[in-house]
DNA sequence: ATTATTTATGTTATCGGTAACATTTTTCTT
DNA sequence: AAGAAAAATGTTACCGATAACATAAATAAT
């Protein structure tokens, strides 16, 4: 295994100091051009580049962002990832990955980990349902001595820190409204808990929704379950058979676009036609949203762009101090075939 | 912002030398429980930890792997990256994404940032259809001169590292062979590029698999593609509408799931009932092929294990200077219903 | 009690860069 | 040509941790 060529190396090729090779390097105009030329000829016979651990112990930084969030195989996170990375990548700071699993909340392990690494600042994306708050601000109050920190996050985190929001009031109020409009009265909810404590606030206000619109909101209407297709499945199944086929819901609106895949996939089993007999609404605006039979009609959070800002917002907090930052970004209704608009179809 | 605790606060406020705080941190047994103790509550009390970058230099080693792809946010890659995250991570070693994009090679940029950091290792995960080898052989074949150096990788690359590969052969003859037990004669592959020099093996695999079965292998049935679910479409349109009706293929295979995704709901909006019309093959048995109508047949690549794997080898490679490993990990057909057999149903 | 051993702790050079400051060389004035 | 100013280059302390080596303290052996 060759050994990298240090600084000392190519100073002592070129016949010159290490500062005038750092000179070179960073394109310091006060070299003389024949010594640059020189000096970048070693340079390049080496394939010389300077040792990042050097630079970062003596800069005391590392032009890094962290991005914290619980498992990048769930597509939400990958989405929120992958547009910080470009967004860091423009910014020329480069990004470094934490999972947490999923214990929502920032191990002790994380949190250092990340100070040891002298990172510019640390993303942290939790999801709806994170539990557990209290582990989760002391990680994050204790982050915030050491470097800026930005989340995308349920509201009630209330932290001094860059604190970028999904609009969680339309999230629950666009479906509901457009199922409304449809003509639809019994509108069920499915996936996330709805009943521990600070969890699914999705739900809260999907719940809240109802209320405001005069809709029942039969408590038979509200299954827990988890946040993918075999909850979905489960769920649906569950609230179905629990009741009569006149006091069925005609909308179901789920947690998510997975769950969703898992209640079409069962409500087909069960003989049902979508969406003549069943209205469905999804959350995310997945990719595969548009090519579900029928296509999803889903809500989208725009994460990319909550991470594009939160990437943003820490670039500028690691120069100035004004750390704090506030937004809420509006969620979109996708509207495609699962509620049947396109068939110029309505319930009554 | 807090300043970080360095080795000589502690060592001043413990009245020890810094060496004493190193054996107390390294859990070195020569030192007295007194000190010991009286060291570790000074720690404590400033959340000491020792800095990565200082580490790095003094050690010149990473403790850390760099996983190279072109894009995490697609599904294969995604697997890769998760599989190797949770190997390395069992190992007590941490796990860096660099993304090359849809420039296949590794970019002279990624190298260099790569040997700067002085990885422990790199795991590069390229695709199927990878351009310009030469490139990205110049880049591997550098690298492998400061690291061990692992390839998730088609067949051709042939370095001198740790080498991965899936069995093209049968991801290629698995679903033909199905296809034909199940009565088909005219099977069409859609997706990926056929014809460019060395590109898509997997859809030259196809066509030996046809030859060998003595299947019409009809120029009309391949048509190049791309990788996502709009090349689908419009690949299947553009290859149905150029043919007479008794002429369509009865059974399609694609190059991967999300082209299958394409191809489903195109052939859906032109009036096919499937899987009676049309049997379908994808490929990656992505997460959502159990829950499209009807659940799509694909075939398993393994990604997760080749990754994990791939992560074993390097780690073993830091050690010992044995750095040859090949293994070519065999494919699975996951039957579903986009073939009809849950039909006990055959084409004739 | 004195020397030999073992055990505990301290000293210091090193890892590879960076930048403030010092010094040398060159160029420009007068 | 002497001196001032500007430009080019060199010296060196430092960033934070580690480990080889040196020394000091405690215990054992005689």
């Amino acid at each position: 295994m060759t050994k990298k060529a240090t600084i000392y190396d190519i100073a002592r090729e070129a016949g010159v100091s290490t500062a005038t090779v750092t000179r070179v390097v960073r394109k310091d105009p006060h070299v003389k051009e024949a010594t640059r030329l020189k000096v970048q000829q070693v340079i390049d016979a080496h394939a010389y580049s300077p040792s990042i651990s050097a630079q970062n112990l003596e800069g005391g930084r590392s032009r890094t962002l962290a991005v914290v969030l619980p498992v990048i195989s769930n597509l939400y996170f990958n989405r929120i990832f992958d547009a910080a990375w470009w967004e860091a990548e423009k910014n020329g700071c480069s990004l470094r990955l934490f999972q947490t699993m999923e214990n929502q909340a920032i191990s002790p392990g994380i949190v250092s980990e990340l100070i040891r690494c002298r990172m510019d600042g640390v993303l942290f994306a939790g999801s709806i349902w994170s539990e557990d708050r209290g582990d989760l601000n002391t990680a994050l109050e204790k982050l915030g001595k050491y470097m800026p920190v930005a989340t995308i996050c349920p509201p009630d985190v209330s932290l001094d820190c860059i604190c970028i929001q999904s609009d969680l009031v339309n999230c629950s109020r666009l479906p509901v409204r457009h199922l409304h409009t449809l003509g639809h009265r019994r509108i069920a909810f499915l996936g996330g808990s709805m009943h521990s404590k600070d969890t699914s606030r999705r739900g809260v206000g999907f719940l809240e929704q109802l209320r405001r619109m005069d809709l029942p909101d039969d408590p038979a209407y509200h299954v827990d379950a988890g946040y993918d297709m075999e909850s979905g499945e489960r769920a649906v199944l569950r609230m179905l058979s629990g009741l009569d086929r006149n006091r069925w819901p005609t909308a179901i609106v789920t947690f998510n676009d997975l769950v969703a895949l898992g209640v079409m996939k069962q409500l087909k089993k069960m003989g049902l036609t979508l969406p003549e007999d069943m209205a469905i609404i999804g959350c995310d605006n997945q990719f595969f949203c548009a090519y579900t039979d029928p296509a999803l009609t889903s809500v989208d959070l725009h994460p990319e762009e909550m991470a594009r800002s939160a990437v943003r917002e820490l670039l500028l907090a690691r120069e100035s101090s004004s750390r704090s930052f506030a937004m809420v970004r509006e969620a979109t209704l996708i509207v495609r075939e699962s509620c049947g608009v396109h068939l110029g179809f309505r319930k009554l």
